[in-house]
DNA sequence: GATGAATGAGGCTTCATTCAT
DNA sequence: AATGAATGAAGCCTCATTCAT
């Protein structure tokens, strides 16, 4: 019996490490084709090639089309929800400008690493243009939140202050997509603080 | 030629004119349902019906879905580029603060006036990250000129210039869109003044 | 716009008939082919193309396949609803005894000349077997009413009276299906009259 | 062979015992979803789960999915068959109208037993109108034998002799559905009796 | 021109079967 | 022998486009 559970213990984890790295690969190759083609171009039959499986195989392991987007989406959301929320525990403490330009940072660190990410989650926000995508709005939390502080503790303006959640993360965007558009001219880290700072002018106090 | 054009003037311009009206309900149906479900969920069956026609109406007014939506983005496109392009004439010689204020005012009012474009220029411009819309692309052109001016004048600082163009649009975008996702909080053109204001001073010399 | 109308009263039948033989030569091929194939083996493009048309033309006139099945059954199942009340409603006055073969000659003759829906109404029937078709359980109502007024009458028996109707249609099944199997032997009506005296003899009083 | 057998008797049995116990809850597990789903969704991953077993151990024990199907109703027809050819060789001396009620008696105990396989049969002998299934043959056979030795012994009317075998298992199959749909009326001995009796006066001589 | 039914290529999804472990 | 992930043929359905009236 202890020879059986050992043998499992080989045995299984082997199976299921295939398993995950087929996952692994099915998810990583829609991350790719969902951004290059767009939501609705992205055909699964491409995904399953580009994974190097059949179309069956991305079925045994999602749902559907629409589950395969949306877990997707749900897995990098939530990894970048995390990076953000440790990243400004850690600077907690620190005045309202540090921990701005941590936030922005961190959205630049995390979105140069996923930039398969950064399309389809502008493509999801964008494609209704009245209903903003679910990783917009929290992103959306995190800056109102981050704001709010800047105001309590008089780094913003209070006038304006409705905007200011809106004017963050459009600057970020800006940047961010520029940096796509027209690559090489600046460091990830440099767009970044030309981001943080240019919001801090924009809407700092005096 | 005379007489043709004679008696063109008496029995076309009747025919002309239906004509005329049947492409302008067409292209107005296209422009909501574009907008409305999405570049690639707008379905030509739902142009033609709200339209009040048939499809095979649309298909002889317009080449296939692409010339549609393209000559409807094209028409709203060269419609603000006049716009843009007479405000700023009209403001040519006056300070470099008063022509931003001037064109971001202009952009505001055309969409205020032409949300569904707005809604389906964010979503070509978005579709593919790396590629900018044409119509996108010429408002860039626009931003560029404009803030070009503006470094010149001594207006806008020179470090960071080459990121004004972005961030003027940006900035731009952010409050065009929050307008629509939360309406009413402010007036159209406190918004166009909010957005010139945080940008001149985020990008302002000194 | 006398004319007009006129022209109308031509032109619109015309498209109309001609959609009016699509539909039927569509259901037609879907009678054949789920009768012939079975519920489950039957396809789509092979209805398509029995009815001498493309898939998606089935597709604009049913909703899906489960609707052109339905449809199907279900104009079926009103027109024998219709053939059996009215039958019985011209037997009305009649001896119990001249009802029931009413009854079962409709039965017998309906199905005569809808073979096919013989087949998909008992194999919709069979699909479940705890659960009746929509069909099947009409033609029980029938049957139980009729047996009940034969109980009521004195020309059945009250003792197994339950079981009436169960039977009756039991023994039109078994004939029905025997005349499709065996074909040649007896006629419609002599199977029908057939099975009207071998329920009677099995049920009569005394 | 004395030693093989005996070798087996010590050795093998286990494994042997192991493996037909497999292949038995396999047969078992496929009735039920056979019976449960129906012929055609029935899916082989459900049988699988539901006998405890893997997809591939299926396909170990059984050539593919027809195979599947028609071993089990191979198996069950022939025990029908035993248990028929036995009863009525016990009655063989007794008169026909006992021998009817064994005939019927038995296939109602098999099949109360046994509900799958008549969920399973049933809809295989409707699956195709025109093409009785094999067990349903042989369950003719059997009838037609019985009734001809009725007929034979004046115990059934000779005119309309030729339908007393689909009328006799028609009777059944009317009150052996209507036992699983409307449960709980009458056990399953006074069913028997009944479709037995009914047979006897629908077609007795007199 | 207007009409709208017909077309059919193309995408999504299912599931029986295989096969490497 | 058991396992269960991988396979891919096959079926359903959509919708841009055509064309006869």
């Amino acid at each position: 019996m202890n020879q059986d559970s050992r043998s499992e213990q080989r045995v299984k984890p082997l199976r299921e490490r295939l398993r995950a790295e087929t996952v692994r690969a099915i998810a990583a190759a829609a991350e790719e084709v969902f951004a290059e083609r767009g939501l609705k171009e992205a055909r699964v039959e491409e995904i399953a090639a580009r994974a190097g499986v059949s179309v069956g195989t991305v079925y045994n392991h999602f749902e559907d089309r629409r589950a395969l987007l949306a877990g997707l989406v749900e897995r990098r959301r939530k990894e970048l929800a995390r990076k953000l929320d440790a990243a400004l525990a850690a600077a907690a403490a620190e005045p309202f400008e540090a921990r701005l330009r941590t936030f922005v940072r961190t959205l630049f660190e995390h979105f140069e690493g996923h930039r398969e990410f950064l399309a389809i989650m502008l493509e999801t926000d964008t494609a209704r243009l009245s209903q903003p995508s679910e990783a917009m709005r929290e992103l959306r939390r995190h800056a109102d939140a981050l704001v709010f502080c800047g105001v309590r503790e008089g780094a913003l303006r209070k006038e304006g202050a409705e905007l200011w959640g809106a004017l963050l993360l459009g600057t970020v965007r800006a940047l961010l997509v520029d940096e796509v558009r027209r690559p090489g001219h600046l460091t990830v880290a440099e767009r970044a603080d030309a981001a943080a700072a240019y919001f801090l002018r924009g809407a700092a106090a005096q």
